[in-house]
DNA sequence: GTCTATATTTCGATAGAC
DNA sequence: GTCTATCGAAATATAGAC
């Protein structure tokens, strides 16, 4: 009775049903985490969330503290890889004007995961203040390079590039981590329409602020 | 051994003290909720910042969430107050940029309140719902009918005056939220220069952006 | 790899002396 | 009004059978 051979390419059994549980735990704690912070959050509630046992939670993830550094790093890839948007055109209006497309698309498709950041960010980054202190910063004062590029050619304003990204990510954020005001005061969830105008006003007033569109 | 007379007009000796302590408690307890959120957030560590025994604390605030709803309002209130600041002139870019100086000078002196309220929002607004859909909506509107009164008077372009709104809040509120952030990619905390800086850009950006200002 | 039962810690809240 | 000691609930984490 020996055990059939295996593809060594292919991913075993055993690692096929770890990356499915693990995936399934993340999506259940990232919503847990937005809905009620690192603290609010309980083993328990996720493990309801996903359906699985507590127990099998630690099994995954040695501590709640490892779930949560998780949650926070894929929110963060994502936006890394959103950032490329910028680079699709020498134009500033339109490759700003991508940028803030894909950003407020990711607001509205992970408002979870934004919010988790927000939250660890306003609590003093605790867990991902490496990632602030070289990725994050490497990719600002490289867009920083690029906005004053453009301002030396004379076809933004002389803005001060920096403040410039920070109302880009206020903005954009916004529309996720306040959601709950936001649908509030709009008496219900945004519409497709909605989002359509927020995405529009967003860039309209900031391209027109720089100078990027007349 | 009567009691000495007392001017009932002045508060007694025993009002002081409860004020005294409660102002002390509410401003330990604003710190903390900022740095843990609720569920973070101990009596312990709040008794610690102000200096008295967790005891004390429930002698003044029945519970936990009594005393975190008062932090929240707090902020709300400073922030209505500041509000009025938008009715200093007819002019839309007086207006609306002293709005906007005054949601920035906030940011600076109460980052803790904001970050409460963030994080209420955030969660949903368990605790401040009623504002929301009564104060914060009603102040909402009457600033939509005062922009859309610029717009028609040919003032500003025809922006959307809602997005307008949650753009002022967002880039404002996005220097004390996300503070810790914008000092480690400033590395260091901003400077009075810094913070002139980053009002002026704001102010400059939206108000060029919704055809305010040339 | 899964799950029940439980150990251990910590927190919110209170009782009661001063 | 203040403070020490403590209760009872709830949380994280683990042990151990399956």
């Amino acid at each position: 009775m020996n055990e059939s051979p295996r593809d060594p390419a292919r991913p075993s059994r055993r690692t096929e049903i770890r990356q499915a549980n693990e995936a399934l735990i993340l999506a259940a704690a990232e919503k847990v985490f937005a809905e009620a912070g690192f603290g609010g959050a309980t083993m328990q509630l996720i493990a309801d969330m996903a359906g699985l046992p507590k127990a099998n939670l630690h099994y995954y993830f040695a501590t709640k503290e490892d779930l949560y550094r998780r949650v926070v790093q894929n929110i963060f890839e994502i936006w890394l890889e959103a950032a490329e948007a910028m680079d699709t055109s020498d134009d500033p209006a339109l490759g700003i004007g991508a940028y803030i497309e894909a950003k407020m698309a990711i607001s509205r498709s992970h408002p979870d995961g934004s919010k988790v950041w927000a939250y660890e960010v306003m609590h003093g980054a605790p867990v991902i203040q490496d990632y602030l202190e070289t990725t994050l910063r490497d990719w600002t004062n490289g867009r920083i390079a690029r906005i004053e590029a453009w301002i030396a050619e004379g076809r933004i304003r002389p803005i001060a590039p920096r403040h410039l990204l920070y109302m880009i990510w206020a903005t954009t954020q916004h529309y996720a981590d306040f959601g709950h005001q936001i649908a509030t005061l709009n008496r219900g969830p945004l519409s497709d329409a909605d989002w359509r105008q927020a995405t529009d006003e967003v860039k309209t007033i900031l391209l027109r602020g720089i100078g990027a569109i007349p």
